[in-house]
DNA sequence: TGTACATCAGTGAACGCGCGTTCACTGATGTAC
DNA sequence: TGTACATCAGTGAACGCGCGTTCACTGATGTAC
């Protein structure tokens, strides 16, 4: 049965969001496009009405996870104490205990690594959202180093993130994620 | 066509070596049996007389990819200005441009957090080896801090490195690299 | 040491299964007059 | 505005394919006497 042009405008929506939590959750090549569709309350068939390929949905859920992400974790709601606070909601307990909801980098950067191009482009840009939020917040004067010094910020966070999801050992985990919480934000 | 005792453990040894290195290459779920077993100059009927299942392998292999990038990284064969040597390679173009015989946590970090408790039992020891190797080059005379330190170095490296690999401008991966190793060797 | 037999490493075909993708079909939406 | 028809979102079955796993078979190795 058609649906109006509006209906399925926000079903393509629908099903790029619950592409971007599922591939988060359980990795890009452990996500089926049936898993995709019923997690958007669809069977599989139509998933072709709506893109061309599984590599599309993967840049488009990269895509809508990084810009979901990043206002999350640094949405200018918190002006005071601007960095330290995005640093710690990063390096939270809670943002490692739920990849699905959290930065794609993290979630999907070893695959990331593998994909085509335009799947890394997309991730290139979500990279750099965050350094320039970063240098943005840190140093005001001296933009240039600045920037640089926010590429390391940034790989840290995604590192040390990355690492305590890992880890079997519960505190080990909090100590990666403390420790650079500390180091970022007491320098 | 039976083989002896000493052929069959050789031939497993090169079964694990060769699944160390396609892993890292194109991901656990991107890489078949049969992938593997060709690799090893062997069909794929022959793999379970030497390994129950797939994830038995993935944590062989994890392990042996550790231990051969501790060796290729992080070796005693450079005692003068040991931490900035080691940083120097495990951050270096070389190292980004072949994941087949670098540090398994870069490759398959956003792999290994989905996987099984024995798989990151073994990246977690892998992860303890670099934090301990660098915590002892680096301060003697204060291991605790030292250590605490070394959890967030670890993290910049792997981080980085994972970026690196992720960006699609050449320059700015070129920039991670520098800037991440200026940063952990200046300090 | 020599012989008879059990073991088992490796081959290659086969298993069921889920993958990405295609397709005939349905029926409401959109469009042309 | 009303009618006739083309469009197409979504369904569910089907496609070929490669996956992890199993198995009958081969023939050299290992073992028992």
């Amino acid at each position: 049965m058609r649906r109006s042009k509006r209906e399925a405008a926000e079903t393509r929506q629908r099903i790029v969001k619950a592409a971007a939590a599922k591939f988060r959750q359980n990795g890009i090549d452990g996500t089926g496009l049936s898993d995709l569709m019923a997690a958007a309350g669809l069977t599989h068939g139509g998933f072709y009405r709506h893109f061309d390929s599984k590599d599309q949905i993967v840049e488009e859920a990269c895509a809508a996870a990084s810009v979901s992400a990043v206002a999350t974790f640094f949405s200018n709601k918190s002006p005071q104490n601007g960095l330290r606070a995005r640093v710690a909601k990063y390096l939270s307990a809670a943002h490692r205990d739920d990849p699905s909801a959290g930065c794609p980098l993290v979630a999907l950067g070893s695959e990331i690594a593998r994909s085509d191009e335009k799947t890394r482009a997309v991730a290139t840009r979500a990279f750099l959202d965050l350094v320039d939020i970063i240098a943005a917040e840190s140093g005001r004067n001296r933009p240039d180093a600045a920037r640089r010094r926010a590429l390391v910020v940034a790989s840290t966070m995604i590192g040390a993130l990355m690492m305590s999801r890992i880890v079997t050992d519960p505190q080990l985990s909090d100590s990666i994620l403390r420790q650079s919480q500390k180091h970022l934000t007491d320098g």
